[in-house]
DNA sequence: GTAACTGCAAACGCTTTGCACTCCC
DNA sequence: GGGAGTGCAAAGCGTTTGCAGTTAC
């Protein structure tokens, strides 16, 4: 999603336009790893240095209700923020809490048919799976 | 899940049997729609009136580690505490935050296949469908 | 010009922690 | 009798809220 994608849906939303917003968005948008609040302050305060948490949260919130992302809780005591809307697994790392995204056609013809047995087709769903990634299998051994 | 054989468990990990922690388990055991602790707090504070939230929240933790419970965290605020720890999805209503476990045999055999494409066992999963449940569907018509 | 947005700080809600008292074993 | 468990209250922590100052349009 490019710039001038992100500004069409702030103008069909009649929201404005600003610095700290496609900042977010652009950062959200543009990564895998489903990363919280605070990460993303981190990540955009060398480069904005006056951007506040507040503002952060508020323009997810944002997002999540024009449905460009979607929270997401773990066992952990922070919110994930996945730009990813469609199905798809979320892969966990159990030790380090890295996460990313598992899409294969096998998931979605899988998923279609318990969909059909159910009866009704879902708002939303959520598929993780919980393992030891490569980086924290080596640290152990 | 009868009372002596939440007796033993707790023997055979060297905690004290106390009468907190029985009522607790037996009332998490038997329910299937995840109370939070909150729930399980109000639920039993009229049989056991001077059992307090720090309690419930202690054992709540060390059922975890016994691999009894599970805890879910969806987009409420609150903490939720699932004791099925077979495969199975969670059922949840967006509109009230009720929630229910669907088991079937198909979803036992899509899960092995997707599994089966992973290469790996994964150590844990959690399968979430949000929907909206009758009762919410009729409040609003 | 003005309504929306930002940044700051205070408030909030759930969970965890610490500690003195109590009770199981 | 001694150590684990309980109950209470305080602390912790991520998130939300309120508000004065600022900015997009």
């Amino acid at each position: 999603m490019d710039d001038q994608e992100l500004i069409n849906i702030f103008r069909e939303n009649r929201l404005k336009v600003t610095t700290q917003r496609l900042a977010i968005c652009k950062f959200i948008v543009s990564r895998a790893d489903h990363p919280s609040a605070d990460q993303i302050y981190h990540a955009l305060k060398t480069d904005y240095p006056t951007i506040s948490l507040g503002t952060i949260y508020k323009t997810l919130g944002l997002l999540e209700e024009l449905g460009l992302i979607q929270k997401l809780r773990f066992n952990e005591s922070s919110i994930r923020y996945d730009p990813d809307m469609e199905l798809h697994i979320n892969m966990v790392c159990s030790k380090c809490g890295k996460i990313y995204d598992y899409k294969a056609d096998n998931v979605k013809k899988m998923w279609d048919s318990i969909i059909l047995d159910l009866g009704f087709k879902p708002k939303r769903q959520r598929i993780d799976i919980y393992y030891e990634c490569d980086d924290c299998k080596e640290i152990e051994s």
